[in-house]
This record gives C-alpha cells, structure tokens and sequence, in this order.
DNA sequence: TGAACAATGATAGTAAAACTATCATTGCAT
DNA sequence: ATGCAATGATAGTTTTACTATCATTGTTCA
C-alpha cells in the first residue's frame, strides 16, 4: 500500500525532540494543547508548567519529549512545513507541467483552512494562523547556521524547492526560480498577517481568493516574459 | 535651516521608551550596544544585565531608560523603518513620478550598506542584518493588535505609504498598491535573510543589485500590465 | 505468576533572568 | 550652598528554565 496517507508523511528531524511526540497518547496530546496555547497566548506566554498542565501531564514528562521551547517550536514549525508540502505533493500529482500546475500551487498554499481531516490531534488552521504570526522566532542569531546544518528547517526548504520546480518546468532557463519560490511562499503568509493585525498594509478583502490572484499574476509575469500565456511548455 | 537632517526626523513613538535613550551619552550608548550585542549573540542572549556592563552603566539606569527587552527591540525596529522612511523620502526628493522613482525607492531599500555617516552611535550595516533576522520577534501574539494601536509599528506602516504611493502615482488605478508594497519591502528583507542563511532558496549571488533588479522587475510587471514601459503615467 | 523494563508522576531543588525598591552619590543650575 | 535630576550601588522577590531523584503504573514475556 502507498505510504502517501501514512503520517510517515509528517515526519520530522528526529532530533527535533528527544521522545517522539506522534509515538505516544501523551505526545499528540502536547502537540494539540501547544496549538491551542500559542493560539491563544503567545509564544512568550508558552510554558513547559502551562502546557503539562493543558495536556494532563507532568513538566518531568514533556521534559521527555523536548528539550525545551525552542525545540518545540521548531518541531511545529518542521510539521507545518512538512504538511504542505505533503498538500502540495498530493495536490500536484498527475498535473501536467505548466501554468495550471503553478496556479494549483499557489492555490493550495493559500487555502490552508479547507484543510484535511486526516490529523485529529493538531488544529490546522490554528497552526496556519499561529505560523503567520510566530514563524519568525523560530530564528535565533546565534544558531540558525548551525541548525540548518543539522536539517533543522528541511521542510521549509522542502516546501520552497517544490515550489521552485513547479517554476522550473514552466521555463528551465528563468533565471529566478528560488528567488521567486521563496518570495511567494513568504510573501503569502505576511499577506495573511498584514490582512488580519495590519490591513492598511494590504488590499486584500476576501483573503484566500485575493491572496491566490495577486500570487499568481506575480508568477506567471514574472516568468512568463516573452511566450504567450497558456503555453505549457515542453 | 531645515530640518531634514536633525535627529528630530528619527524620533519614534514615546510611548516606546520612558527616558528617551538619544537625549543622553548613556542613552545613545545603550543603542549602540544594543546592536552590538543583538549582532554578536542574538535577541534571546541580550539582558539588561549584559547591555549595561557593556554600556558601562547599571542594571538600573537601563530599566530607566526601557521598559524591558521587549520596549527596546521594538525602539530600535522603529528606528530602522524610521530611518528608511526617512532615507526614502530625501532619496526621492525633486524626482518626478514614475518608474524612475520606483526604481530609486527599490534601490534605496537595498542599498542599505550605502549609509549615511550622519549617525554616530548606532552601526546602521549591523542593525540592518540583524533586522533581517530578528525583525519576526518583534510581534508578540496577545499584544499585536494593541500595540499596533498605540502606534508602536508607526514608522513601519510610514515606510509601507511612501512604497505604496511611489507605486499609485505610476498608475492610480492599480487595485493592489499597498499589497505590493509589502510584498516588496517584506521580500526584499526575506531575500537578504535567504541569500545569507539560506542560500539555497535564492538565486542571488551579489546580493544589493541582485535583489534590486529582481523587484524592480517584478513592480513594473505588476503595475504596467497594458501600457508600453518606461511610460511615466502622470 | 512475577521479574524486568519503559513510561510517567511527584517532588525538590538550582541557577539565572526579569524585575522592584531603596538609598547613596555626583554634578549641574540657581 | 542648596536643591534637583540622573546615575550608581546593593539587595531582594518572583518567575522561568531546567536538573535530579525516586516512586508508581502498566506491559511483556519467561
């Protein structure tokens, strides 16, 4: 059988923690009450003390299972990253190279709420929304080089190199393709960000839909220079 | 004599610090050490503690001046788009409206390295990468919304206009100009991030006019769809 | 059945960070 | 010379992050 709907899918650096978290009861129910508290509270306001706590547990046991916040963090974050590009693998299977194929990308990216119900323990749109808004503390200065090393960010990477080869298939000669990757994926979620904490930075209204066309109009001119639209290459 | 080169064009909202840190020698030299410290080791290493010895003053003196780590990453990160703001708006000074400007403002965003020696006690090359890396920890989930009320991203949302009116003079009817706005200053900070962390999700080499030619690209292509280039609308 | 073992709970304790409070000193203005 | 604002010095509180240790529970398998 397809391993595509196992949550093999999902796995994540296994040195992201020290006790797998999906392994056990305990640790789905850390990862859904992590959700729930930065959703609710903030990465800041997020202790191991709070999170026993919410999960029925003990600090000693989630001590077992993380090293610490940061770790956790990180590990939701590799998960969220993992998760679409899972969405995206999927979703693009049997597309054909080409326009249709980048505007499904995008799409997918931004539809993160009619999300699947294959995952009972995490709140999906909970983990969007907290992403758009802690994504940037999963960064510290003095670590980010040794832990990319350590293939601490492998699925955002993963996700951007998806996306980059979806660009590729449609000109193998455009000059930009990561470039252009990156700044979509990351352009998308301050896009939700903006719409929610800071509207006059943005003209969106009905975001998914607005969001979608605005990112794709940017791919398709940015790639797109000469040939006429609709042209699916190869 | 005009004002544009007084310090009184980088002050940030006051309600940011409670003794205004650029009124004194040791206020200044807080800043200063500030991006020094945040530089070398990191937002998550800086104490009070740390920040004073370095500044050569005390614990006490510095919880005078900010609120706590929070108050003074968020004064410096205003200070940052401030300065921007302000460097934008001289840099586009006597420039007719159009995509020349556009072209001027981009640059102006990237060519950060290029600054000017009129502040002393601040290493503007420093605070710019580390904002490039820290800027995302600025946002703290349960106090977004209010402190965006309180004015605290002001100079942020300053900069954001002035890219958004650069973009609605070339063309009025242009339906996503601050959307594009921020798309651009957000890209253009997340590909200085990539090209130095991430090096495999850009396609930049050298990196200020890279980066600049890349979204110089990308807004003409979004705001001149019909029209022949080089039209400076008006 | 029961010995062994892994996972978890319970409790205590340490170190550091993030503050708060208080009083002494210094230097400048009047 | 006096008063005031800024700073230094010191001490103390609370909270967080983390470590250590031992008890308990439940499962496996000989």
């Amino acid at each position: 059988m397809e391993q595509i709907v196992s949550q093999l899918k999902f796995k994540v650096n296994s040195d992201l923690y020290i006790k797998d978290p999906e392994s056990s009861e305990i640790g789905k129910r850390l990862l859904q009450e992590t959700v729930i508290i930065l959703d609710k509270v903030g990465f800041e306001a997020l202790t191991f003390k709070r999170l026993a706590e919410a999960a029925q547990t003990t600090e000693s046991t989630v001590y077992r299972y993380f090293e610490n916040k940061h770790m956790l963090i990180l590990y939701l974050s590799n998960w969220y990253w993992a998760w679409l590009s899972y969405r995206m693998k999927l979703g693009l299977l049997n597309i054909e190279p080409g326009v249709e194929k980048l505007k499904k990308a995008i799409s997918i990216l931004c539809r993160y709420s009619e999300s699947d119900n294959l995952i009972k323990h995490i709140d999906l749109v909970k983990l969007a929304h907290l992403i758009h808004l802690e994504s940037g503390k999963i960064f510290r200065a003095k670590d980010v080089d040794t832990e990319n090393k350590q293939g601490f960010f492998s699925t955002y990477k993963l996700l951007n190199e998806r996306m980059r080869d979806v660009i590729l298939e449609i000109d193998p000669d455009y000059p930009y393709p990561a470039t252009l990757a990156s700044t979509i994926i990351q352009g998308i979620h301050s896009q939700y960000f903006h719409s929610e904490h800071f509207p006059s930075l943005t003209n969106i209204k009905d975001s998914e839909s607005d969001i979608e066309k605005f990112f794709f109009t940017l791919s398709v001119k940015m790639i797109n220079t000469s040939k006429p639209m609709g042209n699916d290459g190869k």
